[in-house]
DNA sequence: TGCTAAATCACCCGAAAGGATGAAGGAAAA
DNA sequence: TTTTCCTTCATCCTTTCGGGTGATTTAGCA
């Protein structure tokens, strides 16, 4: 949570010195104040976003985390899901903006965690497990 | 059809020249009446069973063939059940007694005909479909 | 009696998956 | 503050998959 707090504070900072710049150096001074208030607003709306998705993700990954799933990590469990929906390493990694290491490392695991030897392996243990979500089977 | 009266006439001869060799060389001349009698009796039912499962193979092959099973053949079917249950080729050809090339091929065609392009997506399309038996999902 | 489909097996080759191991940063908990 | 877990990424190496192609045997069908 300091790491939030400081990338924020440093945002703000960041933010009052190119106030201050571009004020006082009236590299801007045509540009009309509604329109320097509007990026001004969506610089902090950005801002307020990514915050809000930063703590949400952790609150939520907090709750999700069940010990009736073996131990599997939230986001072992998305990629659980994306690879019982028959994807391949590489689109789940392309899916997630992660890189195919990433997926292979967090496959791995679920295998470990799950007694799997195959994808398909695991994939029939979460059935039995209900740790993904129910399709039409 | 005709392979298999072939199969089972030949075995009926041979019997027959089993039973009359042992007969007249008196090498089994102490085996009590019965217990040879139980053993003809064993030969024969074991090739009953064995007409008797390849005549029902082969009607319920006929009977299982279901358009909405999309082509699959009867084989391609059973190797499907055990592809979803997350077993390897090897482990699918060891279990039906087939090479692993034969079960490779099987595995293509069924990729073909369910218009898949990995075995994680056959198990999908497969669940989708209703061609798999329903486990816990 | 040819034609067709199913089932079997083989070889080659490239792609994907999987195992082992190490590393590094961030965050939560002790 | 130290420890532990999660997430991310990497390299090396082996195994498994999958595509393409061709061949053989058997049985059913026209």
């Amino acid at each position: 949570m300091k790491k939030s707090w400081l990338v924020y504070g440093s945002l703000m900072g960041f933010l009052m010195i190119v106030l201050e710049v571009t004020h006082y150096k009236a590299v801007v001074k045509d540009i009309r104040i509604e329109i320097f208030g509007v990026v001004i607003g969506l610089m902090f709306m950005a801002m307020g976003i990514w915050l809000g998705m930063t703590w949400y993700k952790k609150k939520n990954n907090m709750e999700k985390y069940d010990p009736a799933k073996l131990g599997l990590s939230q986001r072992e469990l998305e990629v659980l899901e994306l690879l019982s929906q028959g994807y391949s390493n590489q689109e789940i990694a392309d899916k997630l903006f992660v890189s195919l290491n990433t997926i292979k490392t967090h496959v791995s695991k679920i295998y470990q965690k799950l007694n799997a030897k195959r994808r398909t392996q695991a994939i029939q243990k979460a059935r039995e497990l209900a740790l993904i979500a129910p399709s039409n089977g």
